[in-house]
DNA sequence: ACCTGAACACCGTTCAAGT
DNA sequence: ACCTGAACACCGTTCAAGT
């Protein structure tokens, strides 16, 4: 389904007398005005009321005030509004992990792995539920030319790329990187899972406990494949 | 709800003449034998088909060959059927866990462990869908009182325990037990969890590496938490 | 005691008809 | 061009009625 038939202002059509301001509310008459962005949030809603289930293509048409076969004129399928849905959440998740590593210090390869370790985690523990729309399948009918696959390439390659750094200034006792880096990713991962699926109460974190966990078990994960023996028991 | 109340062979009710064998198969007519039983193996294939969502009462109701109402005089709701079937699941996952673990060197704690990690890696790569119903929530309703939750924290303590000895036998060179278990449990849950929803191929794992990357990501962490120093780069 | 089959309130999705 | 509203085939769940 290719939708790039938007050019910004060229395409002069034929003349449209009435188009007044086009951004004023106007009491939603008939046409709606955005209908697709209305349903994108509206659906982000229901995502964090009750988590990916929770959504229906019927109650996001109630919650925007259309009619139910009114949604299917954006989107083809329920699947294709999820996707909307995580690209989106994905599109936030990524800002926020580009704003916490531009603020780590810039020599430090390793410092800037547990930098984006850590933004990573505090994410997937405040948003739980966007964090599972992007990370579970399944809303992805093809897993290319989504841009969620997009972002997430780039930040698995900037992941690489600082291991690789890491490496080369003589910061890693081990030299296998592509194992350091999907253990790395598996641990992270795992740990963010590990709390969307409600694992925490049997493994004895409390809700409190949680975020300082996660960068105690990060900052095991580093000592394990850091150079320097630092501190013991 | 509490369901003990069948004694195994008490309780002389009034006389019942016709009983005979009731266990011959005699060709169902019209009472189903074990119904229960046959909705909980339908449910079973149903989620190694197409996973956990792919369960419906309905589905499972007539490839039992019964009418739509009938599971429900055997489960309260789709729920309680998932739970039973995530018992089950659970109950193969734990046996085939302790037979591994048997199977294992009794001296040596880590090593245990490791064999421990190995086999639930093992499992939850080879039945994928099934590792997914015992692992997200939303399947259970009250973690208490659950089977799964009971088989589960049996395990949790067993991990505890190996850890526990191997430090007692400086096998381990930190101190926070709690922090390496609730840490190599995120990575082995992350590495499972990452074929669940699949994530290898995008880091460039295909599905002939997983064996060997499960096993090379475990020790990995386990030489990062070893005494030994072991071979460098 | 267990099962049927119709019923109800929900879905996703389609499509003629309206504006 | 976009939306309505009825329709269809599915669900989970309930309940009288059957055996």
């Amino acid at each position: 389904m290719p939708a790039a038939s938007k050019p910004p202002a060229a395409k002069a059509g034929p003349a449209k007398p009435r188009r007044r301001n086009a951004r004023a509310p106007a009491a939603r008459p008939y046409h709606h005005g955005d209908l697709r962005r209305v349903l994108i949030d509206a659906a982000l809603q229901l995502v964090g009321e009750g988590g990916p289930e929770a959504v229906s293509v019927r109650e996001a048409a109630r919650r925007a005030g259309v009619s139910p076969g009114a949604p299917f004129r954006h989107f083809p399928s329920r699947d294709a509004l999820m996707n909307a849905v995580a690209e989106e959440a994905q599109r936030r998740f990524r800002a926020e992990i580009e704003a916490a590593l531009s603020a780590a210090p810039a020599g430090d390869p390793l410092g800037r792995f547990r930098c984006l370790g850590l933004a990573y985690l505090r994410w997937a523990m405040k948003n739980p539920t966007h964090f599972e729309i992007i990370s579970s399948r399944r809303f992805f009918d093809h897993d290319r030319a989504s841009g969620v696959s997009q972002d997430n390439a780039e930040l698995i390659d900037l992941t690489e790329r600082m291991l690789a750094e890491a490496f080369a200034q003589g910061q890693l006792r081990v030299g296998d990187l592509k194992r350091v880096q999907i253990a790395g990713r598996a641990l992270i991962y795992g740990f963010a899972r590990m709390n969307i699926d409600g694992h925490f109460p049997r493994w004895g974190v409390t809700g409190a406990d949680a975020g300082r966990t996660a960068e105690d078990v990060l900052d095991l994960f580093i000592e394990g494949i850091a150079k320097v023996p630092g501190k013991s028991a």
